[in-house]
RNA sequence: CGGGGUGUAGCGCAGUUUGGUAGCGCAUCUGGUUUGGGACCAGAGGGUCGCGGGUUCAAAUCCUGCCACCCCGACCA
């Protein structure tokens, strides 16, 4: 390609709307634009790395014998009602009518259809194992849109399902999938952990996910240096110990005016905020439910979901006023005993084990001491319902844990019995009996895991694509093209490149050298052959993205210099 | 959805407090001089000042309703 006929807008200032580096550099080395809030368009530059990452994962899910097809983008609400998510998936869902008011959706996800597509033609269990998987445009109205396409309401998935005849084998195919991922953040370079996960609007089985290490990501993993336990925060499991306490305290009410937060009360008793457990308040649909975890500690929603097993969407922290009718006091004293009668207590597994916390009394301006799990109240005893932090011991090993972030670029979820059984989809066994099929799903973010090598190969002048997802792997700059002898050489490099099945750009533009040199760097090509003043004693110039010190080398030596740096970094065409 | 902020030329911004009919830098076009790290000189084009309503002789500026975009919180590939 000649750049002086390439549509490659770049632009000399960052653009206001962009704050992540892979949101600033995708938008100034014209490689996207954005045409809503969390819609983007792609550019020559941009679709071409994205077809390279597109084809790796293609590449990779082919290689364990997952088979490519594409479904609609548009979906009927009947199949989702079947599965009893049109409604679970709540406002993410874009939703539309045809002109006859039918209602459908724009996918956000494919279980439903992928089940569907099965359960017609699936008769026998000779027909599995079953792997199937597309590459397509999937469409969630996020609350909040932002970091360009790290979260997009439209991006493009790769998302595979599997469907096999036990859970034995579902797992075999989990595990063929695991290899294929991290094949796949492998080959792109990619700096990533694999982590447990929780299962969300999926389903209830194992997941885990493949989280590319970012300090702008917008995931936190926990994970044990010492033992391969990782989890995502919301998942890991928290050991938390409570120290015995003494149970001989009586229950007594304390006056507390002005005094609300664990901060403020731990100045006015002068203890640890350990002693203390919050009582926390939520709506969940149209119940209020009560919470309770240790004064130190913060609590997990996603446990608390979990828990409930509510969606999402249905949870949010209660207000004022359903904080006013359920304790009758004001918010800060809210506690387990002389709650409004009907709500649900929740209470974390350890504060079960405490026989002399503080809580609030549920009277505005006081608080009780000594109260006693068991003895002063009871509630339903949720096992663990805490976030986990920095240095929590590993419920494997002990071992302090790391918390660490990046961006969820894949995951992979065992889905059990979860779609079949709903939308009944059945094979017949060797004995001619009727059984559900075991089903798997697995995405990866094939727009997402283009912005994540960004956050993780760019310096100050632009970005650094490694070669296997770079949009071209040279460039050939020829800093003067009006020099006929310069021309000449830059044409020659680039014709002989282009021969070698080597992708080149040459750089033929009126432009002057900085500017050659700055958009080179901006959009990344990995390798670099400057052609200019010494072009007329057959010289060029070999550079390295990244590395400072420029080679000068014969002319001729340029196609084989290209060809010595990729079997440096092991690169194959 | 809650809280905060911004909307003026393709991009980055000033002008709004104190109303008087729109400006700067970059980019673009023309001519010339330059030519290995985002050139210089001269000239030119480009704006419903987010949209609607109101106040006023007069609105980018004041009032009001709406919209869009960005940032902080809860979701996910």
């Amino acid at each position: 390609m000649r750049m002086n006929r390439m549509y490659m807008p770049t632009l000399r200032e960052v653009p206001s709307e962009a704050e992540l580096p892979s949101h600033q550099l995708l938008l100034r080395a014209g490689m996207i634009r954005k045409l809503v809030a969390g819609v983007y368009s792609f550019l020559p530059l941009g679709h071409r790395v994205f077809k390279k990452v597109e084809q790796i994962v293609r590449e990779e899910m082919d290689n364990i014998d997952s088979q490519e097809v594409l479904m609609s983008a548009i979906q009927p609400k009947e199949l989702w009602e079947e599965s009893g998510r049109w409604s679970k998936f709540g406002p993410e869902m874009f939703r539309l009518k045809d002109r006859n008011g039918r209602d459908f959706c724009l996918g956000p996800t494919h279980e439903e259809i992928f089940t569907d597509l099965i359960k017609n033609e699936l008769k026998s269990y000779k027909q599995l194992p079953l792997s199937l998987y597309q590459i397509q445009t999937k469409y969630r109205d996020e609350k909040r849109p932002r970091f360009g396409l790290i979260r997009a309401r439209e991006f493009v998935m790769k998302d595979a399902y599997t469907f096999d005849v036990d859970e034995a084998a579902m797992k075999e195919a989990y595990e063929l999938m695991w290899g294929a991922y991290a094949r796949v953040f492998e080959r792109c370079g990619l700096k990533f952990k694999i982590v447990q996960g929780d299962a969300g609007a999926m389903g209830d089985g194992v997941s885990h996910e493949f989280i590319a290490l970012s300090e702008y990501g917008e995931s936190f993993i926990a994970y044990c240096d010492s033992c391969d336990y990782a989890a995502t925060d919301e998942t890991a499991q928290v050991v938390y110990e409570v120290a015995e306490q003494d149970s001989s305290a009586e229950m007594q009410k304390v006056s507390t005016p002005g005094v609300k937060t664990i901060e403020e009360l731990e100045k006015f008793f002068n203890v640890p905020a350990s002693a203390f457990v919050k009582t926390l308040l939520f709506k969940a649909v149209d119940e209020v439910v009560a919470v309770m975890v240790p004064g130190d500690r913060e609590l997990n929603e996603i446990k608390l979901i979990n828990a409930l097993g509510c969606a999402e969407h249905e949870l949010e922290i209660a207000s004022e006023e359903d904080v006013k009718d359920a304790t009758g006091c004001d918010v800060g004293f809210a506690g387990p005993i002389g709650l409004k009668k009907g709500i649900r207590l929740l209470v974390d597994e350890r504060v079960a084990k405490m026989t002399n916390m503080i809580v609030g009394a549920n009277e505005t301006d006081f608080h009780l001491t000594g109260v006693a799990y068991g003895r002063d109240f009871e509630g339903e005893v949720s096992g663990d319902m805490l976030m986990v932090v920095e240095g929590d011991s590993c419920p494997v090993c002990g071992k302090p844990l790391s918390i660490d972030k990046g961006i969820e670029v894949g995951n992979i979820f065992q889905l059990g019995l979860k779609y079949s059984k709903s939308l009944n989809l059945q094979y017949l066994d060797e004995n001619g009996k009727s059984q559900y099929v075991w089903m798997g799903s697995h995405g990866i973010g094939i727009s997402r895991t283009m912005a994540a090598i960004i956050e993780q190969y760019y310096d100050e002048k632009g970005i650094m694509w490694p070669l296997a997802v770079a949009p071209y792997h040279v460039i050939v700059t020829v800093v003067d093209p009006k020099k006929a002898d310069q021309l000449e050489v830059g044409e020659k490099i680039y014709a002989d490149l282009k021969k070698r099945g080597v992708e080149v750009v040459l750089d033929d533009r009126k432009e002057r050298a900085g500017v050659k040199f700055n958009d080179a760097e901006l959009i990344g090509f990995p390798l670099r052959v400057t052609v200019g003043r010494d072009a007329k004693d057959g010289l060029v110039e070999f550079g390295v993205r990244g590395k400072d010190d420029k080679e000068k080398i014969e002319a001729d030596k340029a196609v084989e210099a290209v060809f010595s740096h990729f079997e440096e970094v092991g690169f194959e065409l």
